[in-house]
DNA sequence: TTGAAAGCGCTAACAA
DNA sequence: TTGTTAGCGCTTTCAA
């Protein structure tokens, strides 16, 4: 069962251009590829026949001689549909999107959620598919770097890698939130509140640099905290929700908390009521993300943290290309892009 | 500024291979592809070298004679930050990638928001980059169905595209939920409530056969209802916040509302609770979709339809491959997915 | 301004 | 079981 294209001579060549339109092959090339010195009255013939044939250049044929494909590989993880709830993402494909647009580029997710995936992609990446490479979130002590660096395809991380991780770290520039000074500005919002049991529910800072991030932020503002007061979850609905009912458990008197995702944050704004706190009178709750439907749609609706991803997105493209103009080769600059405050009811 | 890979000689290619290993091209070619007559010893020293080397081999060369790049285009609509909110087309993607796998394919999502997005996937789905598409919700009257038929390229819709658009609609199979059996099961199960004054919020059902599937499957109950109890919106949040006031407005006793999509319905939600409308008490709500980060974050969460999106993934990969199986000429089968009620407090 | 010819890296007959 | 040869469809010198 394999799927093939159509038979052969179906598809129109530049050849068969060329014959129609009576002149050679290099012209029509020519004509395709926009360049100047062809005689105006040939570019319009040439162009008639194309459209006529309905003929569209074989990409594989040009890249083998060219070694462009104009396009781009974006790679993330979509782990137990979590990625994809994600309006950050969004935004954030759609700068990488606006970027790759000027340069005529086009970009093509990939996925890499279960093991096999892994290989796949790599062989994608490596068989010259693409001509770089944004990687999302990898998880620490990835390979995919390593072999984009031996396949020399340029690539940009979005989202600091885990430090401490040696080989791979260092080389790629990459682009990510601020997730550190992010954290401080929700605390110290709870903070300026009044609020003086400032507990917090973080991610796993294990496995996501974000989560360990946000953590160090919250302990910038707040260093002497009793352990009672930071609980770790998952950045799950549940696990959110489980961790509030842990920090309630441990912490009665507890009178604001920063959750360090909006979806955990609507987790526990649920665990929160379920235990008649009220919010913010009681207990006043920051999120992290800004994932609006969900900020929006909580009872009440969720103070956040914002980060532009967007922006995020473009300079990830921007950086992507830069790193090929030749100047880069050494200079791995990488960028950390400012969150900002949003007020709504929790807080 | 253009991407360029590692300058040339760089990368290893066959060639190199077979000099290395002290054997021809072909049978280097013979070991890659794992073809069997060839001698176990050979094959230990060309993948030693192969591994020495770091050579992958080059796909647009490859793909330039097979004419199969073992990828395939997943193209679809990201309109202002919706389609990513949905678990549904995380599950969709899941089944998908699954399937494809199997084959050994992989699969590249590709976008199409802005205009100019059109152009660039055209190119690129004409240009031998896949080898199928598997399209998702097209616009009326889009022009990618031609485009992929002119190309040779195989293709299976998701979601059935709106009826009455002439040319396109009947060439390509399609996989799609069953939106109005769905519906049906959602005011029925409003109706067994004993709830006599039911309302419904539909979707934007001039552009989207789920909207107008999900409608008809209303009046299929409810076929005499007066026209204060439909209003229409535009499947956001806010949308179906809006629809709500206005129907509460028009019908101030109501007592049940299906609402076509759960994003609407969290914002219906919102509306009820700020007119001082108990739910379920005094007003049942059911939604659609079952977009279970919603849908359980609600107050209360809310009753809803699911309909088996990996299933729906699984079956468009495998349309896909069958349709160029060679059988299927002309066999143009399309599946349509049944839907579940999901119990949970708001009606 | 145009055409002829070479070659990108690979696979696929066909011979050996 | 292996090697030789001829392309796949395009771009790109180089001449004309």
């Amino acid at each position: 069962m394999v799927l093939t294209r159509r038979p052969h001579g179906q598809r129109p060549t530049i050849e068969d251009v060329a014959r129609r339109s009576g002149v050679s092959r290099s012209t029509v090339s020519r004509v395709i590829n926009a360049e100047p010195k062809v005689r105006a009255e040939v570019v319009e013939r040439v162009r008639e026949v194309i459209a006529e044939l309905g003929y569209v250049p074989n990409q594989a044929a040009r890249q083998l001689v060219t070694r462009r494909t104009n396009a781009v590989a974006v790679v993330a993880t979509q782990p137990q549909d979590r990625l994809f709830l994600d309006p950050f993402f969004d935004c954030l494909l759609r700068g990488i999107r606006r970027e790759l647009a000027r340069h005529g580029s086009q970009p093509v997710l990939l996925f890499l959620d279960e093991p096999d995936d892994h290989a796949r992609v790599a062989d994608y990446l490596g068989g010259g598919h693409v001509d770089g490479a944004l990687l999302f979130s990898l998880r620490p002590g990835d390979r995919l770097p390593e072999m984009t660096d031996r396949a020399g395809l340029p690539a940009v991380f979005g989202g600091r890698p885990l430090p401490g991780d040696g080989d791979t770290a260092p080389r790629h520039p990459y682009v990510d939130g601020d997730n550190r000074g992010g954290a401080r500005q929700a605390v110290q919002h709870l903070v300026s509140l009044g609020r003086t049991r400032v507990a917090t529910v973080t991610g796993p800072y294990d496995q996501e640099n974000s989560a360990a991030e946000r953590l160090a932020g919250y302990r910038d503002v707040l260093p002497d905290t009793s352990s009672d007061l930071v609980e770790r979850a998952d950045y799950t609905r549940q696990g959110g929700a489980d961790a509030m009912a842990k920090l309630l458990a441990g912490c009665p008197d507890l009178d604001a908390v920063f959750v360090a995702s909006d979806l955990m944050a609507s987790g526990a704004l649920q665990t929160l009521r379920e235990h008649g706190r009220r919010v913010p009178e009681d207990v006043a709750v920051v999120g992290f993300d800004d994932l609006t439907d969900i900020a929006e749609a909580t009872d009440p609706p969720l103070t956040t943290i914002r980060q532009d991803a967007e922006e995020m997105g473009r300079l990830m493209a921007r950086l992507l290309f830069d790193r090929t103009a030749g100047i880069a080769a050494t200079d791995v600059s990488s960028v950390v892009i400012p969150t900002q405050l949003v007020r709504r009811d929790s807080a």
